[in-house]
DNA sequence: ATAGAACCTGTAGTAGCTATAGGTTCAAGG
DNA sequence: CCTTGAACCTATAGCTACTACAGGTTCTAT
């Protein structure tokens, strides 16, 4: 059984997030309320950090907090099961490749841009830069 | 000449964003304080209209307000050159590039969360779902 | 024992809008 | 010409997801 203990810096440091975002998440209800030092310092221990990292994870996946917070009640009402968490997961694929795809566009846009522009010989006036962004787009 | 004449709502329709956010970028100092009429409506023509396409699809790009005051610097102050915007616009393609790389090793991610994750048969507890952001990544 | 790193709470600030309130002006139809 | 209602005006508050700061306390290592 490991009962290792983590202070906030050590949790934040695992999950590569600020002390002042587990604060944030705590007080946004992600985070439990820890038990506490005789000095009032939060005192977690490893499913803290499980939990701190999968939320840091899902931010990074593009969830919201308050999607994160629908896919934590699977966590914390063991009555529901993984196959609502599957169909949100599905959900967001289509979603994060919606920003994929978008972000496609405009990096080929961006490459467009650079290889247009010629460097230093142009005046803003008919900066093919400035003209790219202003054409118009499908 | 094209001496055409637009209100705010006109414009915002056709740079595709809100009448607030022009007023937003107005603020900002993006937009210029055009003239009014003599109720004090605000009259735009159509190098605003451009200016304002160019600052919406800048935001698209992923350009902060920041960043495009500096790309706006080059129009107007046209003892800038392309060459500086050109350089600007590079720098940004690597930070596109990142961000898509970033979603497409996220996006497998979900891919194979939902792939893993059989349906309805796993508790919480040994949900394939949670444990894929769970585990450390590179 | 003491220095200083890390922690505590609470509040304010950030970006980039978006929404609301409460009023004024404009344009089109009768 | 008059009226109605859409569109405009300013100013302020609210939003998300943090981040930073102030002013104080506790922990840890020497």
């Amino acid at each position: 059984m490991n009962t290792t203990q983590f202070s906030i810096g050590q949790i934040a440091k695992q999950a590569k997030c600020k002390v002042e975002t587990v604060h944030y998440y705590e007080k946004s209800g992600l985070m439990p309320e820890p038990p506490r030092t005789e000095g009032g310092h939060r005192i977690y221990s490893l499913p803290h950090v499980k939990r701190l990292t999968f939320i840091r994870r899902c931010r990074e996946l593009g969830f919201s907090i308050e999607q994160i917070r629908g896919l934590l009640k699977f966590i914390d009402e063991p009555n529901h099961y993984c196959g609502e968490v599957k169909a949100m997961a599905m959900l967001h694929v289509r979603e994060v490749q919606q920003k994929i795809d978008d972000l496609q566009r405009l990096q080929s846009a961006l490459n467009d841009m650079v290889i247009k522009c010629k460097g230093a010989d142009y005046s803003i006036d008919d900066c093919p830069i400035i003209d790219a962004l202003y054409v118009e787009q499908q």
